[in-house]
DNA sequence: GTCTATATACCGATAGAC
DNA sequence: GTCTATCGGTATATAGAC
């Protein structure tokens, strides 16, 4: 066997075990698959895992990559500057449609990442740091408007990390057939955002 | 001894559980904390909890009923009918302002009551269901704001959850010595979703 | 790189003496 | 009711053959 061909296996048999993982992740949630049910699943022996991964949070990492290059594709696709108004009914429409978009889309590796976060340490701060990193964009938005001398409602950071929280909390708990739509909960919190309840 | 000054002496231990469970989970969180912790914490042995409770869910459980009351005393000093007006920034800033509170003032419940759910099997319903019951007061307003043909911006139950989720998340992630003061996010959400980014 | 087999550690839960 | 001692199950990670 070429060299080649031994990296090209190697490389088979991680993705076999990324697949399974997500797989898992999706069905049991990320707390409750242990690492032999992954080689298990993949139909690889538990030490194989080690040759890949140093533990389950790394092949997580991994995995993020995915959702991560998702959503990049799906932002490229238009430009994605600080100026955005969040106040214009269609522009807060698209971010939350392809926020949540994202996050079914890539369920099984959403919830990973959020039992993974909540089952940190409390004290590590670790829960807030990861909101509001990845609600730094609605944060930018709010700060320009900010800036033009709108007035926005509260502290921006505050304010993103509410709003990321109302998305990531409702799409880990509502069911993949639950009784709403996307565009139902798409629809509903654009327009509980973008007037409130006193619309 | 006689039978009462035992039955004082096993109320004794049984509180002495709960006061340690409470504190280790404000520190550690509820996943991280071992039964062993608990009754090395509260001076007893590991036998000894037993005799109280079957498992670490019942003990949080019975911890559950401390917020539970707070939760009643605040409400009970105003009624709470369906007919509250949700438009209403004082009213709503109320109802935010104690949903806040209790869950602040008793955070390591909040915690630890916030792993356990992200914990269990997500495809069990159990993080829908908690959320869903959780803001049963708030959907009853908007049902009733409904019924007075006044516009609701979707479904209630789907926007009681996601202004629970808000709340329940961010109190969650953001550290007691955190960077905001209780008013200041008491404030933000109330104008969020008063009258929402284009207020 | 992958396998089998195992060391290591930990934690929940129980038995039995007091 | 509380204690000490321990069993039993389980998951991570490694060692060594192929």
């Amino acid at each position: 066997m070429t060299p080649g061909v031994r990296k090209a296996k190697a490389a088979q048999t991680r993705a076999a075990l990324l697949d399974a993982a997500r797989t898992l992740f999706g069905e049991r949630g990320y707390l409750n698959t242990k690492i032999t049910d992954i080689t298990a699943a993949a139909g690889r022996s538990t030490g194989s895992f080690y040759e890949h991964f140093a533990d389950k949070e790394e092949l997580l990492r991994a995995l993020l990559g995915d959702i991560e290059d998702a959503a990049d594709e799906r932002l490229a696709a238009r430009e994605h500057p600080r100026e955005h108004d969040l106040t214009d009914r269609a522009q807060l429409h698209a971010h939350l449609e392809i926020a949540w978009g994202v996050m079914r889309q890539h369920r099984a590796i959403q919830v990973a990442m959020f039992q993974s976060m909540v089952a940190d340490d409390p004290a590590s701060g670790r829960a807030w740091r990861d909101l509001s990193e990845q609600t730094g964009m609605l944060r930018e938005h709010l700060e320009w408007l900010r800036e033009q001398g709108r007035a926005v409602p509260g502290e921006p950071e505050l304010l993103a990390a509410g709003m990321g929280a109302m998305l990531a909390l409702v799409s880990y708990a509502l069911p993949p057939d639950g009784p709403y739509t996307d565009e139902q909960v798409v629809d509903a919190f654009t327009n509980l955002l973008l007037k409130g309840l006193a619309g």
